[in-house]
DNA sequence: TCACTGGGGATTTTT
DNA sequence: TCCCCAGTGA
């Protein structure tokens, strides 16, 4: 039946191939970096095949990304040709999209539900705040919206949320701000991303039925990336698989880096407390790296305590050391890199060997200007995406509208753009006349009392209106590229582009022409050609998919973006105390051992070569700053470095320094710019941990840490702040 | 309604 | 430093 099938497993590792062979029960496959775990899960896949009576749509895989759906997809399909039709190998966010599509009219919403970006929210949020008429000054949005994503990630409802919070008075208010807003979410029929997986959840837990077809339809239920997941995704797959128990998970604790967005390190850890009976396999040999590469990484995630005891080898010995090099500043920094790529590439390698990697996308400008001066092609990962630029973003709020009317977010997007002389007093005035009957804007729109606003707007309205009902009856007919080509007719935003006729229009224009192009693609490759399905297609991709490796040009991206990707040369940039790991992290032990995955991520990326840079002095944020080098290079075993020029210095936190954390983080506030106000006044010898210090505004605290010019400190009432030493002037208690 | 200005804030972000 | 947003004046 499978071409290849059986003789194939010869070419995997005994570890590898007890991985494929046990296909019941549940499973934790700890895969550490480059062990070849898709190979171990499409080749499972194959072997499920092999059994009697399991067909294709028993099976669902789950991923993080549409690149690594995509990738197994593809491999799947290589070994199983057309047996692999009807298998669900998709996201996290794809599969549940496709399972609320068909069933969300239970929990009330219609199946023309459109998906909130995080900007999307935002604006929605702000509108919560203003309807309940709270201040924006107390109440940051972005700090609400964290805590409402945090809920979700643990399935708190706003009710919970509420009835936890009843005697804070501050939470209890971002409480009524969560249910505010959540209801508003509703009334726009639209679900942000966390509540793709909470809605699914939700249809689940209140509709045995639905549940039921699901568990019965998929048998064997598979999740890489196990360590991102977090309570939310648990719940669904382990609600998922717990009629069959057929669950397998893979993943790496060591490269759990998504801890701050909800990721729940303990389902990994927990996974055989949690699934009676579970196997554990370790895929431990390593077939991307050279020993150096993998000591080093071994080396240094060994200094974390959190975790499953794993140690990566490989029978590729020796490779060549991890070579440091001390940079007088980021210049300097991006010279070394350019040159150093100018050099190998003299020899055998094409641009698309190398890639670097920093910590902060704040640090790709001094990269990017050093490679252009050595004329290098380079492609930056991350930065402004293509699908958040202004006018992709306008030509999909129309797009939303016309498949959901209900959509007041994307209509106030759009109602004025461009410009149409519907000011924002119309749309208050529309909006709360839609509000007081119960509607949304669009349909009070269609039937406008006299007198709410003036003969002028109201004939403007109405010219919108017609515009935007000749579109929707449009998209009954047309295919999608050809709806989007008349949206931007139509509505005359393409014509208001054209008499722009500036560089910045131009490429505005380019931009909407490729938007067409990915609709024409769409309509080729989808199954589906509904609005509605690529809609849902382009809010649940990221410019990270678009990366194809092999290309020439030097890849460049935060650490974050490599992860699963990687190159025969990896530039580490920036290992500096405060920068990586990140001054927010050194106070706290958990936060700290995240970014030392992180590091281990960074050079498990590295198949031959690995350099690691830092700089002395850096600019960032217009003021310089003094660092000392990464306390991750001070890690590295000495017989796997060679060294440049650099002498690398221990660093540690001051051991004593016996502060209560969970104080200091209840009221942290970081990176407050302290204005210059008295020059180089400190006698540096007089600022050591743990010491007593008085600052003019802050009054008293102890020094939690220092590196160079920068000493953080940990204030009685203004919680911890970093202080550069150059502009403020410190009293010793 | 729109263009300008000054203040404040600025990890990481698979979907 | 650079970017976003709220507030202001024409």
């Amino acid at each position: 039946m499978i071409q290849g099938g059986k003789s194939s497993y010869q070419n995997l590792n005994e570890k590898q191939r007890e991985a494929v062979m046990t296909t019941e029960g549940p499973l934790l496959i700890l895969a550490g970096a480059g062990s070849g775990k898709t190979t171990v899960l499409v080749n499972r896949i194959g072997h499920i095949l092999d059994t009697n009576g399991v067909f294709p749509s028993n099976i669902l895989a789950i991923t993080f990304t549409n690149k690594a759906a995509r990738e197994m997809k593809e491999r799947v399909e290589r070994i199983l040709g057309d047996e692999s039709d009807g298998m669900w190998i998709s996201t996290f966010h794809s599969c549940c999209v496709r399972i609320l599509r068909k069933n969300i009219d239970r929990l009330g919403y219609t199946s023309s539900f459109v998906i909130y970006d995080r900007s999307d929210q935002l604006t929605l949020l702000k509108g919560a705040i203003k309807e309940l008429d709270m201040n924006e000054k107390l109440y940051d949005p972005k700090m609400v919206i964290g805590h409402i994503s945090d809920a979700k990630d643990k399935l708190i409802s706003p009710a919970e949320f509420m009835k936890t919070y009843r005697d804070d008075f501050k939470m209890s208010k971002i409480a009524a701000i969560y249910e505010r807003y959540q209801k508003n979410l509703k009334k726009n029929n639209a679900l942000d991303f966390d509540d793709i997986i909470v809605k699914t959840v939700e249809l689940f837990e209140k509709n045995e039925e639905v549940l039921e077809f699901y568990q019965r339809k998929f048998k064997y239920v598979m999740v890489d990336e196990y360590q991102d997941t977090n309570r939310a995704q648990y719940r669904l797959v382990s609600l998922i698989s717990r009629l069959h128990k057929n669950l397998c998970v893979v993943g790496d604790d060591d490269q759990s880096i998504y801890g701050w967005r909800g990721a729940d390190i303990t389902n990994i850890l927990n996974f055989e407390k949690e699934f009676n009976g579970a196997v554990v396999i370790k895929l431990e040999q390593n077939y991307r790296s050279t020993q150096n590469i993998l000591d080093s990484a071994n080396a240094v995630i060994k200094n974390n305590n959190e975790r499953k005891s794993k140690n990566l080898w490989t029978d590729k010995s020796g490779g060549e050391k991890i070579k440091v090099f001390k940079a007088m500043d980021e210049r300097e920094e991006g010279d070394f890199i350019s040159r150093k790529i100018r050099e190998l590439t003299e020899g055998d390698n094409g641009m698309g060997d190398f890639a670097v990697l920093y910590r902060t996308n704040a640090q790709s400008r001094a990269i990017e200007e050093a490679l252009m001066r050595q004329n290098i092609p380079y492609k930056i990962y991350g930065g402004l995406k293509f699908y958040d630029r202004k006018e992709i973003k306008d030509i999909i709020a129309y797009l939303r509208l016309i498949q959901n009317p209900l959509d007041d977010i994307s209509l106030k997007r759009i109602i004025n753009v461009p410009k149409r002389g519907i000011g924002l007093k119309t749309i208050e005035k529309l909006e709360s006349f839609a509000y007081s009957k119960e509607e949304n804007i669009y349909s009070a729109m269609l039937d406008l009392e006299d007198g709410l606003i003036s003969t002028r707007a109201k004939s403007k309205v109405e010219q919108f209106v017609s515009i935007i009902s000749t579109l929707m009856a449009m998209n009954e007919c047309m295919n999608i590229s050809l709806l989007i080509e008349k949206v931007l007719e139509d509505t005359g935003y393409m014509e208001e582009l054209k008499n722009e006729n500036s560089v910045e229009s131009q490429t505005r224009i380019e931009n909407l022409k490729e938007f067409i192009s990915s609709a024409v693609e769409f309509e080729q490759i989808s199954e589906e050609k509904d609005l509605e399905t690529f809609l849902a297609s382009i809010s649940l991709v990221s410019d990270l998919d678009s990366l194809e490796e092999g290309d020439d040009y030097v890849s460049i991206m935060t650490l974050h973006s490599a992860k699963g990707l990687e190159f025969p040369v990896v530039f580490m940039v920036g290992m500096e105390e405060g920068i990586f790991p990140s001054s927010r992290s050194v106070l706290d032990e958990d936060r700290l051992e995240e970014e030392r995955r992180l590091c281990y991520v960074g050079i498990t990326r590295a198949q031959q070569e690995l350099y690691m840079t830092y700089a002395n002095e850096r600019t960032i944020y217009g003021r310089k700053n003094y660092g000392t080098n990464s306390r991750f290079l001070s890690e590295l075993p000495q017989d796997c470095l060679q060294s440049y020029n650099a002498k690398i210095d221990k660093i540690k936190n001051h051991p004593s320094s016996n502060i209560d954390m969970r104080e200091i983080k209840k009221n942290f506030t970081f990176g407050s710019s302290v204005k210059p106000e008295v020059k180089k006044d400190i006698d540096n010898s007089g600022i050591e941990l743990g010491s007593r210090i008085s600052h003019p505004k802050f009054g008293e605290g102890t020094i939690v840490s220092k590196t160079g010019n920068d000493v953080t400190i940990a204030f009685e009432n203004k919680g911890v702040k970093m202080i550069n030493l150059e502009y403020v002037k410190l009293e010793k208690i």
